[in-house]
DNA sequence: CATAGAGATGAAAACGATACCATAAGCAGT
DNA sequence: ACTGCTTATGGTATCGTTTTCATCTCTATG
């Protein structure tokens, strides 16, 4: 493979120039330029990003850790910020932590081995010494954290507000007049599952709707943990909700196999809602209403706080951006609503 | 950030002895080796892999190229390739051409300017200038496939055999009494789709079935795709099939709700079947029968053949894998299946 | 006409690791 | 006592770039 000295030899310079042609920078002569630029197709030129990076401490890569994949809003979330990625000039890095603290820590560290301008991190289960660690490595480079954090640790953190949207999902229900919510929240660990059940609880509140402890049902994020809190709606709880709210759209479609299994009727029987608007949800029959999270803003703000950076020194520095998320109101709690979304709609 | 020289002087030893300490090769004395690392820890060193990749010519790292990312089915195989990535201390650098040839082009050169040690494209709307250059590429490191691509390019290729699988699908579907069965295959220029295509064929012609043109439908493997097919059979076909094979799951998933909404029974009424088994397909309700690509295997593989590369020279060095799909049988061919599948189960 | 500045180029020092070669000590075998 | 092998270590070239500094030739300017 051609370098760098051998275009230089084949055009008759010194290697200098030809960096000079490449980076597009100092003076060249015209002339020279085209020669350098010929020798350089001719040879099949392709200049080594390991050591421009080596040189320059900076590789255009980014970092960016998923949990598990299971989820996939995750995949769609990662799959908008390799766009944003992309579009301005940088490629990514990607690997999974696969919720073990250990093994993250490890991960991360390769990233930063590898010389990374910047990283993302979709969630992770809260382990402080990971986070501790995180707040290290962020003394060198941009880290963003795709979740609220607490305002505990020293990275940045973009997120959508949890709180507000769940509340008016509530207010959406009340008005409907659904009024035995029930509501699957998300692991304790996580601060945006605390968010959503506050927003929750705020909105019953306000609705002077009665809150029962027994309708609080603790899931995983996953569609199996859907299903059991829906079984335990059914089978144990004394009085069965009216309407339920899961924490993600893979619990309420959990929720929904479970009432549909069982010949429940939605929203007639029951009203369902999810958190997240992964695509699935407007291909579920009934169509699933749930809260948008703007990925794409996120995605564009993370990439704009990386590429953008500036040293940062320490917490004073580190930005928490909050996000609104949007109602979708669909089928599966207004039944007014399509039952099923037309394709070819934009929605 | 502490480098290697920074240890060497804080242990008191030279940088080669430090070197041998982290590549673990040629002996040192244990007490040595002891200092070292105590200095490694104190100064918080990391070795910087540009450097280290530079001299060894190997970074550890495969780049991945992912198609658009509406289908999730590449969102699955991905996961498993990262998976497979991970277990063997490689990181992947992933980007997506967007199938626009020049783009891929570009894409490919990065990752090739990032010296990384193989790449994996998924798939590709088959342009023969960017497999050109692919093949070119493939002189230096492994490339692999992950489709048919014919047997024309020096690329490694791993896939699914389409034919063979959907030819069974048929014999499936003839076996339950469906005769007049509809198609809808890819675009023309994947030779997968052609091979799953040839296999409806196949498999039609060995179970005596009488094979209409107008039961022929191509769509682009899309969810849109799907449906409009599903409208076309419906309303223009002359005589409406009674039983549905989509080349995607995707597109059966646009099938079913197009149907489920003009109130068509499945499988009753007509019966569907995809192909991928996305994890998509266990949740529509009624569950989607399927064709399961084995893609643990397929990422297995593609990684061992990144890792126990030889020198590949040319042609003859190329492998083609082709692996079996497995057909999943569920409610939507089968009205004794469930209706919908256990969550608890490991199906 | 001396000279400052701009334009165009090159030589050589870094960046942070590994690989190769050299050296020195200790010990076994003749 | 010499040779040759093993263990332990260090010096330095090298990977392919960018960056800094230096040089040289013009041209414009007072």
């Amino acid at each position: 493979m051609a370098n760098i000295k051998d275009v230089a030899r084949h055009a008759g310079v010194s290697i200098t120039t030809v960096s000079r042609v490449i980076n597009n920078i100092d003076p060249v002569n015209p002339e020279t330029r085209q020669a350098v630029e010929q020798a350089m197709m001719e040879l099949n030129y392709v200049p080594n990003q390991l050591a421009r990076g080596m040189r320059t401490k900076r590789t255009h890569t980014i970092g960016v850790i998923i949990p598990e994949f299971i989820n996939s809003f995750y995949h769609e979330l990662f799959q908008y910020i390799e766009e944003e990625a992309a579009s301005v000039g940088y490629t990514m890095l990607v690997c999974s932590t696969r919720e073990h603290t250990e093994q993250g820590i490890h991960q991360i560290k390769d990233l930063v081995s590898r010389k990374i301008d910047g990283i993302i991190l979709c969630t992770y289960r809260g382990d402080d010494s990971l986070l501790t660690y995180l707040e290290q490595v962020a003394k060198t480079i941009p880290v963003i954290f795709l979740d609220n954090l607490g305002h505990e640790y020293a990275v940045n953190t973009i997120y959508t507000d949890g709180f507000i949207a769940v509340s008016e999902m509530v207010f959406h229900l009340a008005g409907l007049g659904y009024s035995n919510i029930g509501f699957i929240k998300g692991l304790e660990q996580y601060s945006a599952a605390n968010d959503r059940f506050a927003g929750f609880m705020d909105g019953m509140e306000k609705n002077t709707l009665k809150i029962d402890t027994k309708n609080i049902f603790e899931g995983d994020y996953s569609l199996k943990s859907g299903y059991k809190a829906a079984s335990y709606f059914m089978e144990q709880c004394p009085k069965a909700p009216d309407a339920i709210i899961a924490s993600s759209d893979l619990m309420a479609i959990g929720v929904m196999n479970y009432l549909l299994s069982k010949g429940i009727r939605i929203p007639q029987d029951i009203a369902v809602a999810g958190y997240d608007d992964i695509s699935l949800a407007r291909l579920m029959i009934p169509s699933l209403t749930t809260i948008a999270q703007p990925i794409r803003k996120i995605a564009k703000e993370a990439l704009g706080l990386i590429i953008n950076r500036k040293e940062q020194k320490g917490l004073k520095d580190k930005k928490n951006i909050i996000l609104k998320g949007e109602l979708r109101i669909r089928h599966s709690t207004d039944p007014t609503k399509p039952n099923l979304v037309d394709l070819g709609s934009t929605e």
